[in-house]
DNA sequence: AATGAAAAAACTCCTGT
DNA sequence: ACAGGAGTTTTTTCATT
């Protein structure tokens, strides 16, 4: 698969939109939104997928429904050489759900769930081996999964009092 | 749309797996990853769907390759009763990905995406009049999107020294 | 990029076990 | 609750303009 970079023009955004509102929607079905033919938006949506913007299609499932109810956001502060990226891999703790590298104190930022709250003690337990960390327990979800759009052109931003951007 | 709960077995939690790897498998395709008959497999996800437990199918958009690099953390410390859940709609930021209430000191936990870092500055600015924060911009990111997977059975805990779990 | 037609595949209903 | 088959509809793809 060659990744050939290109931009998505307004109709690309459209299906963009479209495909992950639902990404189960025949070619038919979305030239009739974006009002084309259903062999031009198969071109263009074989281009967005090798282009590699659209990189897969997946069900959606609910983590809380499906047993796994807390949902943890864990701050690591690894000791030096002792990350967890470094030593251990995420997937041997199958609750975790992302690891992102950090700038800041704390180098790394992991997404977890867990069945319960006994079960995160645990796991929090199991993961303390790996150095200093802060938990959050997230108690609800307001807003979740916006689908990605046209970035707007930057707005205006207003410089620091006294400094110039450079 | 009536939820009725239930509890999935393991054939649903292969099916549950094999949707969030491709959520545009046919249920032919599907009843033969299962061994099951195409009729029978399309019973079974119509019931995960109808409990809730699948929620929707998605085309996966990555978001640096569509013109979004920049993916950020924020912690907000609100002031009372000037929440960014009470006072403003996340959707007003088209930045935002994902709002999390807290447990903690900081009540709020944002996920948001930007263009450029003088994006990301802007956008600051503008949130910053909702209360104090601390912004954790991620470098790179090492997992992502563990599908969910069947709960395995809580390990054994280890209780605190001196404590005893109730 | 659109049209129209042909080919392929998907879904669903029904029946039987 | 599942398997198998027939029939119908939909989808995809190709060739052409």
């Amino acid at each position: 698969m060659t990744l050939r970079a290109f931009e998505p023009d307004q109709t690309d955004w459209r299906l963009l939109a479209e495909l992950q509102a639902d990404g189960r929607l025949s070619f038919n079905e979305l030239a009739r939104r974006v009002h084309l033919s259903a062999p031009s938006v198969a071109e263009r949506v074989r281009r967005l997928e090798q282009a590699g913007i659209i990189t897969g299609y997946a069900a959606r499932v609910d983590a809380a429904r499906a047993g796994q109810p807390v949902l943890v956001y864990i701050q690591l502060r690894c000791m030096l050489n002792k990350c967890l990226l470094r030593t251990t891999r995420a997937e041997d703790y199958p609750e975790i759900v992302e690891v992102h590298k950090l700038s800041g104190e704390y180098c790394t930022m992991l997404k977890a769930r867990a069945t319960s709250l006994a079960h995160l003690e645990g796991f929090v337990e199991r993961l303390g081996l790996l150095g200093e960390m802060r938990t959050h327990i997230v108690l609800s979800t307001a807003y979740q999964d916006r689908p990605v759009t046209e970035p707007s052109p930057d707005r205006p931003v207003t410089p620091s009092q006294g400094w110039t951007r450079t």
